[in-house]
DNA sequence: GTTCTAGAAC
DNA sequence: GTTCTAGAAC
């Protein structure tokens, strides 16, 4: 039996609704149109820059065609998919010095889909807390060639489950690029700057 | 997604 | 008393 969620209205069937344009999950569509954010654009996808980056460098590849999320892809998809990488790719390489990681959260918050490309080091001001940590450096982050991968494989995209990302959501902080325990989020930051190059 | 803040942790 | 985390937001 489903659980009953305090949004249900009675009587109504409970059908999904459209968000209202203002609502903050429709945040990419506006980003996408805003000059100070595009970072680049073809007949396929826009590039914007994060509205609040997680790293020195945090780029979002988006497609064009209204696609809200993994779920809704399909092999149809599969060149779009490649495209987007290919762009991130590029991206990527106009950044030199930092290294990348090129891939989709598991369960994004924002409608449209959106390929992260985010560099390593993870030094921003934006990034401010456990689940922002653990989206990034757990499996709650998955690389855009494995969803490719899935695609080819299976002809849809296999994901985690809502209780995998629950658990990588509530995975103990853990530097990802050593084996330093952090005692909470404010030594973790100290601790990411001594991995940046001097 | 972010902001705010109550109450836990220190 | 201050720092930090985690859940509500109508």
């Amino acid at each position: 039996m489903p659980k009953r969620s305090s949004k249900d209205v009675p009587g109504q069937g409970n059908a999904k609704k459209p968000k209202p344009s203002g609502h903050w999950a429709m945040g990419l569509l506006n980003t996408m149109k805003d000059p100070k954010y595009i970072v680049k654009t073809d007949d396929l996808v826009t590039v914007i820059k994060d509205v609040y980056p997680k790293a020195k460098f945090h780029f979002l590849v988006i497609p064009k065609e209204d696609i809200s999320n993994l779920k809704a892809v399909t092999s149809k998809h599969l060149d779009l998919l490649k495209h987007m990488e290919k762009v991130g790719g590029e991206i990527a390489g106009e950044n030199k010095g930092s290294n990348f990681k090129i891939g989709y959260h598991a369960e994004p918050s924002m409608i449209r889909l959106h390929l992260h490309v985010i560099s390593d080091d993870m030094d921003s001001v934006c990034l401010k807390n456990k689940k922002h940590w653990n989206s990034f450096t757990t499996d709650f982050f998955v690389k855009s060639e494995e969803v490719i991968k899935s695609l080819e494989d299976n002809g849809k995209v296999v994901l985690p489950s809502k209780e995998e990302c629950k658990k990588f959501m509530e995975t103990p902080l853990k530097c990802h690029k050593c084996s330093v325990i952090p005692k909470n989020m404010p030594d973790l930051k100290k601790h990411i700057l001594t991995h940046l190059e001097k």
